[in-house]
RNA sequence: CGGGGCGUGGCGCAGUCUGGUAGCGCACCGCGUUUGGGACGCGGGGGUCGUGGGUUCAAAUCCCUCCGCCCCGACCA
């Protein structure tokens, strides 16, 4: 797929064809087609590919139309963020951002390259990211002595520093955290969900003991990821354990947040490690304690990155384009005028800056006052990119007081009706509110129905093509894998909430009061 | 790394089989009419056909080389 531009017939389903789809590299000249309105309003967005017909399609059209990204083309998979993507990565950060220093952090900043030698110090850590790395080996013309990477996670040069400002138990903890981008050299890549350089947060923490670190590890976990995720992005999410397979190259152990995608896959959508005292093995990262002891110190690490917007994309969104939550939306409100001539403009421009005169600091929002663009265009346009409410305002509605208000939740006629001008302001900032409740609800509703408690392995098979499989698992590493293998599921996650009773393993059929998820995951 | 596809104005493509004046739609520019769910008319501008080599009177087209990008799979946030 190449990105083009949103005027774009390509891949388009012509209404009631749905015998002539794909059509992207067939012969089949769609260009003259008029596409019809389905029913009433609402017409199938012209470059959007249905979700029902090539899921991962509709997810590069989405992308594409929303306009918030472009392939880098000169650097392999690499994307340019355009400004709408980049937008809402600052709404993220931004939210993300307050909770790390509400919750004790500060921000710092390391450099782009690590020494290569620094990856080889912990035995996991270079197993897992050696194949990823990109390396540089020369700089001024001459090749240097010893190579850098260029980073694909911190722990090892951040480590390194900590080593040496750590002395005493009083220097301890050491919690900071950095917004920065890595690079890891990935088969494949997809926009936002996995690129070879992407952006990120990267928390690093030293501890004075191992359960210090554990209530780090866990708190980020639920008081900065899972609040924000949930809160801000309308993302509900699954927390939980990694098992031994999937845990980060070098952790003792690896919590996640797992979502649900509308395919009823899994998407990984954050991680937070408790390191134990393998990095402060690695680098000597000690501490004198209270006796004036020497210790090996314990640390951690966590992030997540720019994936989050493939995870808000395919969480929401539809076959009308993008649908942002309201607290992440650049834009929560547009309004778009509508008149026939200049004495109906200058009425309906009056009126709405009348109506607006209140929103700046309040809402964040709009006017498409274009001049050279029908409503009809606008309308569609803005739904593409997902803006939460539009409000129309025409000659009419300047005569009648009122103005027409929609939903991008609720996309058409359905989602749209007339209200009176009057309080105006709180009625928007209620339905943001509505929206943003709405979006996790239905998430989460989405999330229940195809997710399944299973007791046999011809049940898992079934589940984990529909979405999430719930099961008591006793398996070893290699019984995982035997799994992937023929099911393409891993355990995502043993979710930290367990039931009380015991339960047969579903491969091995030992008893075991372990449930573990498994899924398809991207 | 395996499988597939594609490189031709900004974007999407046709033209390549069968060599002979580079074409279409969208976008863009100008003027006019339009504007409550993707407007229309008229007039314009813009392309060393991915790279290098070869064959030929003549190459987007035939032959060889290289490069790049995208999609699908195994690996991964």
């Amino acid at each position: 797929m190449v990105l083009h531009s949103a005027g774009m017939f390509a891949s388009v389903t012509p209404a009631g064809t749905p015998g002539l789809l794909n059509i992207q590299h067939s012969t089949f000249n769609i260009q003259n087609l008029k596409l019809k309105p389905l029913s009433g309003d609402i017409m199938p967005k012209e470059g959007i590919t249905p979700r029902d017909q090539d899921y991962s399609q509709w997810y590069l059209d989405i992308v594409r139309g929303a306009d918030m990204a472009d392939y880098a083309e000169v650097v392999r998979g690499c994307i340019v963020f355009k400004p709408t993507g980049y937008a809402i990565w600052e709404a993220m950060q931004s939210g993300l951002d307050q909770r790390i220093k509400a919750t004790g952090h500060v921000n710092a900043y390391f450099p782009l390259l690590i020494p290569k030698s620094f990856l080889m110090k912990e035995a996991e850590h270079v197993e897992g990211f050696a194949p990823e790395v990109a390396e540089v080996t020369h700089a001024a013309g001459e090749e240097l002595a010893e190579p850098y990477v260029i980073r694909p996670t911190s722990e090892t040069i951040i480590g390194y520093f900590y080593a040496k400002w750590v002395r005493s138990w009083r220097d301890l903890p050491v919690l900071i955290n950095q917004w920065a981008n890595v690079m890891r050299w990935e088969m494949r890549t997809r926009p936002f969900l996995r690129t070879a350089e992407f952006l990120w947060q990267e928390g690093h923490t030293v501890h004075a003991t191992e359960a210090d670190a554990e209530q780090e590890t866990l708190m980020i976990l639920h008081d900065v990821y899972g609040d924000f995720i949930e809160r801000d992005m309308a993302v509900p999410v699954i927390k939980g354990v990694k098992s031994e397979k999937e845990k980060f190259a070098g952790a003792l152990r690896s919590y996640a947040l797992e979502a649900m995608m509308q395919d009823g896959r899994a998407l990984q959508a954050g991680t937070s490690h408790n390191l134990g005292q393998n990095f402060a093995k690695a680098f000597d990262i000690t501490y004198t304690d209270q006796n004036n002891t020497v210790q090996h110190a314990w640390t951690t690490s966590w992030g997540v990155s720019t994936r989050l917007i493939g995870a808000l994309i395919m969480t929401h969104s539809d076959d009308e384009g993008l649908v942002l939550p309201p607290r992440l939306a650049p834009t929560q409100v547009v309004v778009v005028p509508i008149y026939k001539n200049d004495q109906e403009r200058s009425t309906v421009l009056e009126t709405i800056e009348r109506l607006t005169a209140d929103w700046s600091g309040r809402l964040r929002f709009k006017i498409d006052d274009r001049d050279n663009l029908t409503p009809g265009y606008k309308f569609n346009e803005w739904e593409l990119k997902g803006v939460p409410v539009r409000i129309e305002v025409g000659p009419k509605d300047v005569q009648k007081g009122s103005v027409a208000m929609a939903r991008r939740d609720i996309p058409g006629k359905e989602g749209k009706q007339f209200v009176p001008q009057a309080g105006l302001t709180e009625r928007i900032t209620e339905l943001l509110e509505i929206i943003q409740q709405g979006l996790y609800d239905r998430a989460l509703r989405f999330r229940e129905e195809r997710t399944f408690t299973v007791s046999s392995y011809d049940e898992l098979r079934e589940a984990v093509e529909q979405g999430f499989a719930r099961c008591y698992w006793a398996g070893s590493t290699a019984d995982e894998k035997r799994i992937q293998d023929e099911l393409k599921a891993t355990i995502r996650v043993i979710p930290l909430e367990q039931p009380d009773t015991a339960g047969c393993c579903i491969l091995t059929g030992q008893e075991t009061t372990q449930q573990v998820i498994f899924a398809r995951a991207y």
